[in-house]
DNA sequence: TTTTTCTGTTGACCTAAATCAAGCAACCGT
DNA sequence: ACGGTTGCTTGATTTAGGTCAACAGAAAAA
């Protein structure tokens, strides 16, 4: 652990102040992009201070102004019903942005909520259509985020709908330890952000049931559990259960 | 039933052969624009001969070029996972658009079947992007367009998650007669496009737990049901077991 | 016409996951 | 150090919907 103090701020994603430097841009702007346009870009953003666990970016019902990509920690998203059901859309690790199901009526459609202490950035969306008008990959770009987006959602109708317990877990670990690795961490040893609430509410299952399947699968020598730390011991036996079907 | 042989290509599609006299534009174009830039539009859009019901527009994998606009009769799309499994994502009815979760990886990330004699609308990809960089509510049109489908598609996660068998038929239901009626046809009383295996299949439910249930939503009075004849009784009560969760 | 196939309905039975219930460990504020 | 909350696990029981099976009407084929 470094106690230099700019590394400390760094990986706590408070200092970073440019796009340009940010090592997630790969992961958030198009990567044939050039400087120029880069900076014109971060000339637009504004970068959050940390918001801590439990706060709410945005709620349902808000004015749609802008999109954000997070910078570090994790976001969920989550709708409420007419009856107060909640269902937990998605999780968001840094480098991936959020927001896009506001655009179509002004107005955003789900409620935002911190995991962990995070940082974001905000794009507000009038001045990044602007630019996308200018600089064309940027408009591809953001065409191109919003259909991984609903092939993403597809993929989730596909594990709701087709999927038993197992299945369901598992296809969520598989999804973060690859999304993990993305980013230069671990994709064998992880530390799940989400309780184990949000993961059932997500999946489509009780807590209870998400409970009995991690340890089930720890029983079947494919992972170690413990508590939210999660160790992938058998990869192979991991994405064949997966696609265990009802 | 006309015998006027203009109305009756206009029924199935045939001749309509501009963009400004379609009925459908409401649904597809932006409303504020002007005529001619929808005529820019409809100088690169390719208009299908019929394709007719079990006949394939695209399948997964294949290169992604066009989006399409359903302009008469329905299509579904579905997914087919590793192990054959096939998921149905979505219905589109006329007016509707499909093809946005090709824009990632340009490739077709879905299959699309025609569910009875239709035509559709081709709208080259690349095309339309050069437009959107000279129309700026055009390109926000595009925007939206996507984020109400990224919409839709969590509405139905928390459909697939939260509710009961009754509860996703009705929606489904409520779903159908809404579009439906958008489209100037009765909102009571609706032919269904597809069948109880494409219902089952979309709604995470077997055949037999979808004819059971429209019996059962028949016996309390709230539908009549005749084959894929549905004629709604009380929409009330059909709103109420929408909500009706596990 | 009869036969076959396809689609949908209904009944009997079974199973995966929900529900109900108890308990445990970690963390909180006092 | 303390009672109280919160998050997670495990066991016992119930139930919604899956599975298996039979059948009926409509449409297509012979």
């Amino acid at each position: 652990m470094t106690t230099d103090p700019y590394n400390i701020a760094c990986t706590h994603g408070f200092i970073q102040s440019s796009c340009s430097d940010c090592n997630l841009k790969g992961l958030c702007l198009p990567i044939a992009m050039d400087l120029k346009d880069i900076d014109r870009v971060n000339d637009i953003i504004k970068r959050s201070r940390p918001i801590h666990a439990g706060e709410h970016i945005y709620r349902t019902g808000d004015g749609f102004t802008s999109i954000f990509a997070v910078r570090s920690g994790s976001i969920k998203t989550y709708l409420l019903d007419d009856d107060g059901v909640e269902q937990v859309t998605g999780f968001y690790l840094p480098g991936e942005i959020l927001g896009f199901d506001g655009i179509g009526n002004n107005t955003h459609g789900c409620n935002v909520v911190s995991m962990e202490t995070s940082t974001v950035c905000e794009i507000p969306f009038e001045r990044i259509e602007e630019l996308s008008l200018q600089i064309p990959v940027l408009q591809c770009h953001f065409f191109q985020l919003m259909s991984q987006q609903i092939e993403s959602d597809h993929q989730m109708m596909m594990t709701l709908s087709k999927k038993n317990a197992e299945g369901r877990v598992t296809t969520l670990l598989v999804s973060l330890s690859n999304r993990f690795s993305r980013r230069n961490l671990s994709a064998k040893s992880l530390r799940l952000p989400m309780s184990r609430m949000d993961i059932g509410n997500f999946l489509g299952l009780t807590i209870e049931t998400v409970s009995r399947t991690f340890s089930r699968l720890q029983k079947e020598g494919i992972i170690n559990v413990d508590g939210r730390e999660i160790h992938i011991n058998d990869n192979e036996k991991l994405h064949s259960v997966c696609h265990a079907s009802k």
